[in-house]
DNA sequence: AACATCTACTACGAAACGTCGTAGATGATT
DNA sequence: AATCATCTACGACGTTTCGTAGTAGATGTT
């Protein structure tokens, strides 16, 4: 994903609902100038890869993002960690790395586990 | 990072002494058929994203990886964590996708951490 | 001097991206 | 119906990254 396209990604996560070409662009402009058709390629090519998807509206579509934010980030973790050689050390270089806080969480979601065993 | 860097890099990964051009071209020989000198310049555009670092050895230079796989796997799950909006919920996800084994792992790797409290 | 081996530099095509313009369909307005 | 606004579809062009490799020139070897 390129920098325009996460930044595009970023509105559709923030927003509560779908939105149209038109919503997106106006919500980027304080940011950056952009031609309409700019976020509606975007928007376009988002979709071919399959990060977002459309449903119309009337005459014009209406973009979300196909997965939450968090779902995204927890799939690019597993990418990662399946480019590892060894697992167990990268996990640990990972745990390493991370802030108090976050290892707290991390231990929180673990727990989590616990009672469920992966029921699923 | 593109495949025939993926490729190269885990030559590196996998040698246990850095590598010469011609080293990595000959390790690379039963997968690729590639021309030296494309080796040559995937191995130079490495080192200019330091992923490799190179000192010479008498007229030609020898590449290794400028960190161990699991660092940079660990490396890209922070990259991925931190583009997460909220956190615990990625963690929470990704901890979900986990397999059990890796979820041990995990659960190590974290009470390791208890007796050294980020002493670093 | 001739040959082998390396690097440096250049290049070129494909794919991903950022960025838009134009054309044409459709709905609203006068 | 003619006009205007709004959308989409499609194409386009420049830049960057990557796969791939050739050529020139330096240097060491025979």
């Amino acid at each position: 994903m390129g920098d325009l396209e996460r930044l595009v990604m970023e509105q559709l996560w923030a927003a509560s609902t779908a939105l149209t070409v038109r919503e997106v662009h106006e919500r980027l402009a304080g940011t950056r100038e952009l031609a309409y058709t700019t976020v509606m390629t975007v928007l376009d090519r988002l979709a071919k890869k399959k990060l977002t998807e459309r449903e119309r509206d009337g005459k014009a579509w209406r973009y979300r993002a196909a997965a939450p934010r968090e779902e995204l980030a927890a799939d690019l973790m597993r990418d990662a960690l399946d480019r590892a050689g060894d697992r167990r050390e990268a996990l640990v270089r990972f745990v390493g790395q991370v802030s108090d806080e976050e290892a707290a969480l991390l231990r929180e979601a673990l727990s989590r586990l616990d009672g469920q065993e992966r029921t699923g």
